[in-house]
DNA sequence: GCAAACCGTTGACAAATGTCAACGGTTTTT
DNA sequence: AAAAACCGTTGACATTTGTCAACGGTTTGC
């Protein structure tokens, strides 16, 4: 269980994690299992885990006045599942996250975290690397989004991430997208030609 | 000069610096002077240096294939101004980032700024809260453009940044938003009735 | 095994946004 | 002081994307 998320500290590190690192982590974290569609957050509440996904799938979604959902984050093994914002600042949040496939999860509050970074030289130095990975995706998400167009994005996102075209419908990356599933129909249809 | 970066390093951490950490931060931060429109970052050249802008007004930009500017970024007072993922990945940029104004800097290489923070404990706590700030930040921004039409965009923005609306002219703004410059202009005479 | 839900596609049409050209009023440069 | 560059606006029109309704082919749940 706790294999994925280890393999996944060492590789963001650069010394191996000693023994009694391992305990220390072993006990922040809590394993947990979600059925599809079960929610992690739901809108309204205080993030009060993040979530290491061990295996399975999941999706961060608002949900606007007309009541449609636009997806902001898919998730799947070796992602964290979180709203950062309200964890962070303690705020309800905007945003539902549920299991879009059976999931296995690895959760810690943020206290804990906080807790082992102090404890952890080398965690001080993951989550460094993984705050500037993520800049960087968000970077380059946010680059595509305002200066392409529909056609291009889709294009670029099944180009850098096949995984997610395979193991999420085209409903959802539609959404992820910014565009809506009829729209993504005909890029498709069109670029196919 | 360095008043506005030490007093933003103070607001970040707990604890306040020395007069040690202090001399080692003037040493390692080095002034520099934009005239307007002068390069900080030309695309295609690799980031060599994050800027923290004491006076002034910057942006960062992609060209596409047409000569279409986007605004990616656009910075202030007490703004850092840098491609990330060029400095940290080494990679040729994509963007340009410039002075709007006249401006004054306090610019760090990656490795002097990798050094300040192993040896001044305070800002690791800083770099932390930075990158969350950013984080924020970003999720807000995308999830914004994927979600909302452009005019719900520039009401947020306006409301959220009134700084910028000051400061820039209407045609990076929109930019910045994604939608052209006559969008923007049809937005607002809309919104004044 | 059957009903219900889900998924992708298509057509007809509406709405949002982009494109291009032109204008007048600034501000900046020389 | 004149010329040039910049800025926001507007009109006419093109293009992109969204909306709504319907369909058939899955897959899922009971």
């Amino acid at each position: 269980m706790y294999q994925n998320l280890l393999s996944y500290i060492n590789q963001h590190t650069t010394m191996p994690l000693t023994s009694v690192e391992i305990g220390l982590i072993e006990a922040a974290f809590q394993p947990k299992k979600l059925r599809k569609k079960q929610y992690f957050l739901q809108e309204g509440d205080v993030s009060k885990y993040a979530g290491f996904i061990v295996k399975g799938a999941m999706r961060q979604y608002s949900v606007d006045e007309r009541g449609v959902e636009h997806i902001v984050h898919l998730y799947i093994e070796n992602y964290w599942a979180n709203d950062r914002e309200s964890s962070i600042m303690l705020t309800p949040s905007k945003y539902n996250i549920d299991a879009w496939e059976d999931t296995d999860l690895l959760i810690v509050t943020r206290a804990d975290m906080l807790d082992l970074i102090d404890k952890i030289p080398a965690l001080v130095k993951m989550i460094r690397s993984m705050d500037e990975r993520n800049a960087i995706a968000n970077q380059r998400r946010l680059s595509s989004t305002i200066s392409n167009t529909a056609e291009k994005r889709y294009e670029e996102f099944a180009e850098n991430h096949p995984q997610f075209i395979q193991r999420f419908p085209q409903h959802l990356i539609a959404s992820f997208l910014g565009i809506t599933k009829e729209t993504l129909s005909r890029i498709r249809k069109q670029s196919i030609k």
